[in-house]
RNA sequence: GGCGACGUAGCUCAGUUGGUUAGAGCAUGCGGCUCAUAUCCGCAGUGUCGUAGGUUCGACUCCUACCGUCGCCA
């Protein structure tokens, strides 16, 4: 079988445009994307992205605007797919839960779960937080009637519903778990999971009667209700692969998908979501990748604090492949962060205007001052000892940065790439073609550093493509090197008589005085 | 309350299964170069490795208690 893969961020609940959180889950998942379809084809990978619609807090947004759930839905939706486009996110299918594919695809699960058995009737009362859109037990509410989460008062409903049998799974989920010590990672997020599975599991309600709730999916058995939005929600993964729901392709789909999700919604993944596979005999996804919180200047992103951070206003500021620079290079993925605006800039001076722009900016400096950027000797063939060991450098880089990637540890793989322009620029130092090239007699040793840099500065930016893709087209431009060249092995890419154009500054440094 | 994680240079963090003088980047200071975006290169550091004990020939790395921060479950 050919190595496929499908790729999931969570469905955005459209209650409200997306922050820096939405930004930073999208960045990383469409990075470990772009790097699986250089790996694997562009056709051998499916990423899906999209906006989770339906269920009660987003008619009550809704309705707060003086709007209809849909019409709400389609101008916070709007905001997400322009958000994406902004952030360079790459995505396959972007899906809304309202798409009637969609609600056909979900109908079809329900009634396939309901033949099969394992979804029940059954007269409930009990206490219900309509922010969490659930009911909650006596001993885990607050003071009698409050909800832990959202502090406010609970309503006491009592109503008839159908259930999903979940205690019928948790030790088989359990078992998967266990036996795949990666199937939730990392590790911290596997652990808190089998202690969720440690105690018995009450069945979760999957419908809402309309009389309380219309907007949402209508179970195909029984009119009266429509589904609860997180069963609808989680289908979106796979909907937009299959509106028929063909099961040999789900089959085959799902031991190949990777979500990646926040550490928020970990439970409703490590336990629903199996659950409603197990109870359709479907196979389990491959890995869930659990990733924490950005925190500003030390304190949770809330709307109440009004700290929030706007992933449209920093790329409008910055640019999107600084901002994706910063998130990928300086959070470890799996732990929460810190994000300062300081922070970016100073990052941005270090890393990238003194770094990759400054030596973009001198070795096409120098080629243009020294060979009217015509490169006249073999790139890669130089033979000292110096040529060897920045060959060997750009050689290796891909094989160094993969595993790195398809770990999620997208800070070391930055890091990797950056400890090869730190090996570039010293090289300069170490050569100095800028003295070498006083001396005619010299001149074709300056040839070869910088047809071995030029190079060196190809592979950098073809390997850069995935974590800031704009970035790596406008050097490769520079360069003046097609898609084709620009995924060469070191040595094989730019050859004699080629011609790279005049430098132009790429990442302007940033006064920090001058803007404070 | 139960379970768990973390606490290493000014800052952000690495530190593999315990073993010679505890590392990196940024920031700081000094020196060098001049192709380059006041950029680049070199050198210099500083650390009671949270606290107090314990195991060991030897612990940042294992054990116990405590302090602090945080998370999950309740």
């Amino acid at each position: 079988m050919a190595d496929r893969i499908h790729i999931t961020t969570a469905i955005a609940y459209s209650n409200g445009p997306p922050h820096i959180g939405h930004a930073y889950e999208f960045l990383a998942t469409d990075t470990y994307a772009r790097y699986q379809r250089r790996k694997l084809g562009r056709e051998n990978v499916t990423f899906v992205t999209g906006t989770d619609e339906h269920g009660q807090k987003n008619r009550d947004a809704a309705a707060a605007e003086k709007l209809s759930p849909k019409a709400f839905a389609d101008k916070i939706s709007s905001i997400f797919r322009a958000a994406d486009a902004e952030l360079g996110i790459e995505y396959d299918y972007f899906v809304r839960t309202t798409d009637p594919a969609h609600e056909a695809f979900v109908q079809e699960m329900l009634r396939r779960t309901h033949e099969r058995g394992d979804i029940y009737f059954k007269d409930y009362e009990g206490y219900y937080c309509v922010g969490c859109e659930r009911f909650y037990t006596d001993k885990e509410l607050l003071d009698g009637n409050v909800c832990p989460v959202h502090k406010k008062p609970v309503e006491f409903v009592k109503e008839g519903n159908y259930f999903l049998k979940l205690e019928k799974y948790r030790d088989q989920i359990r078992a998967h778990i266990e036996s795949n010590a990666d199937f939730i990672r990392p590790e911290r997020y596997r652990n808190e999971a089998l202690r969720m599975l440690d105690e018995p599991l009450s069945d979760l309600s999957i419908s809402r009667p309309k009389a309380r709730l219309d907007w949402g999916i209508e179970l195909p058995f029984d009119s009266n209700f429509v589904t609860y939005v997180w069963y609808d929600a989680f289908w979106a993964y796979l909907s937009p692969l299959s509106p028929t729901g063909d099961e040999a392709l789900l089959k085959r789909t799902l031991p190949v998908t990777e979500h990646f999700i926040g550490k928020d919604i970990l439970k409703t993944h490590a336990v629903y979501w199996p659950a409603m596979l197990l109870a359709l005999g479907l196979p389990l996804f491959r890995h869930l990748n659990v990733h924490g919180f950005l925190n500003f200047g030390g304190e949770r992103m809330s709307k109440s604090s009004g700290n929030i951070v706007d992933p449209h206003e920093l790329s409008q500021k910055y640019g999107s492949d600084v901002l994706r620079y910063f998130v990928l290079r300086e959070f470890v993925y799996g732990l929460d962060g810190d994000f300062t605006e300081d922070r970016l800039i100073d990052r941005f001076n270090a890393d990238l205007a003194n770094d990759i722009g400054n030596l973009t900016s001198r070795v096409l400096s120098m080629a243009a001052r020294y060979f009217n950027g015509e490169i006249t000797e073999t790139p890669g063939a130089g033979g000292d000892a110096q040529d060897a060991a920045l060959a060997e450098m750009f050689t290796t880089l891909g094989a160094r940065v993969a595993p790195q990637v398809e770990e999620l540890a997208f800070n070391r793989a930055l890091e990797t790439i950056w400890q090869v322009l730190d090996a570039a620029n010293k090289y300069i130092v170490a050569t100095s073609p800028f003295t070498l090239a006083k001396d005619p007699a010299s001149l074709p040793r300056v040839a070869q550093i910088l047809a071995n840099l030029v190079e060196g500065l190809r592979v950098i930016a073809d390997t850069l493509e995935p974590f800031m893709p704009l970035t790596s087209k406008k050097i490769l431009e520079l360069l003046n090197v097609d898609d084709k060249m620009a995924r060469e092995p070191f040595g094989k890419g730019i050859r004699v008589g080629h011609r790279v154009k005049p430098t132009t500054p790429i990442f302007p440094r940033i006064d920090k005085k001058a803007r404070a």
